[in-house]
DNA sequence: AGAATTTCGGACTGTGAGTCCAGAAAACCG
DNA sequence: CGGTTTTCTGGACTCACAGTCCGAAATTCT
């Protein structure tokens, strides 16, 4: 089953030029039938989510492991920006995949890690600010997670801008928005 | 024609409980056959484009056409919250298609309506902040176009909120936004 | 070894976008 | 008007891809 994952990985890390890549695309490159991989992960959102949940379980375990600056111990206000900036090199380092993920059928929203996503996110803004009711962080939270879908960094990137750019403004775009949030 | 797009609207108007709506379910809606569906309007992809370009034609025009509050007669913040409460106000009113088309194939910010809402918007920006650099205020358009994507929209709603406390948090984020962008 | 059970993989099905072409309709000509 | 050419129509067909099925191969049990 890791085989699985690390043969769909090469598919996806080196589909540069190469259209879409499918089930039999990655039943092939891995050695087995259509039939095995179907047994391993349900279905094609299966699959794609178990390999970039393997490849975000660092980002979680740094939020959750508690080293700053994501972690517990830096300001609450720079972990938002921390923890936002670590997503968005996730997805610059895997795009291929993401984008594969969030064409797919249901919603990108409706995703476990969506929700994990922006309710971690909720709560650190919650943290970073006092005077912020819930609905308010959650929203905040929604909407710095929107500034960074996978459709709008590749049309940035597409558009001439260096991966250090966008992180840079996406930076500062959180600083704003947290600056506003409690009032 | 124009009972083909009559008829794609009156499908996804009412696409409530009903699944994806499909290019036979059009023709056989219109009472044609498929040829001449794919004939007048040459994809799928087109249909939705021309239908929805269709619809929002009135905000096109009040942009364009100068009535305040969206036209140049207003203070440039002000149009730049007006233009999104606009578009915003479009996709909520027709979630159903915006949602086929941007599930649909090419990536919806390749949209030519993408690109001319991104270019007004950035335009409008750019009116409100003499100090934004040019980068700055194509920047943020793209955020704030981001802030109201169809998917965040839908998910906010499935979360109870009602569409005028979306309208809300939507302009106040516009503002917090403007707020910052001069620095 | 031989029976029972699990797992494998590739042939098969279902669905929906997009194509094709035989015939209907229309336009043109004498 | 009758015939001929051109244009238009619509439904049968193709194609790609996710997901299913079942006979064969492997594994475990006795």
């Amino acid at each position: 089953m890791a085989r699985i994952l690390a043969a769909a990985d090469g598919l996806f890390g080196a589909a540069d030029t190469a259209g879409p890549i499918t089930m039999d695309d990655i039943a092939t490159a891995a050695g087995i039938g259509k039939g095995t991989l179907f047994r391993a992960f349900d279905s094609r959102d299966g699959l794609l989510d178990a390999l970039s949940d393997a490849k975000f379980a660092p980002v979680r375990e740094a939020l959750e492991g508690g080293r700053p600056p994501l972690g517990s111990e830096a300001p609450a206000r720079e972990r938002v920006v921390a923890f936002l900036d670590a997503v968005l090199t996730f997805k610059l380092d895997n795009r291929h995949l993401i984008r594969a993920r969030e064409v797919s059928s249901t919603g990108a929203l409706r995703t476990e890690r969506y929700r994990w996503m922006q309710d971690a996110l909720r709560a650190l803004i919650a943290d970073a600010m006092p005077g912020a009711t819930a609905g308010d962080a959650g929203y905040a939270a929604h909407v710095l997670l929107a500034a960074i879908h996978i459709d709008l960094v590749e049309e940035l990137l597409a558009g001439g801008r260096t991966p250090e750019r966008i992180r840079r403004s996406q930076a500062a775009l959180a600083r704003a928005v947290l600056a506003d949030v409690p009032g």
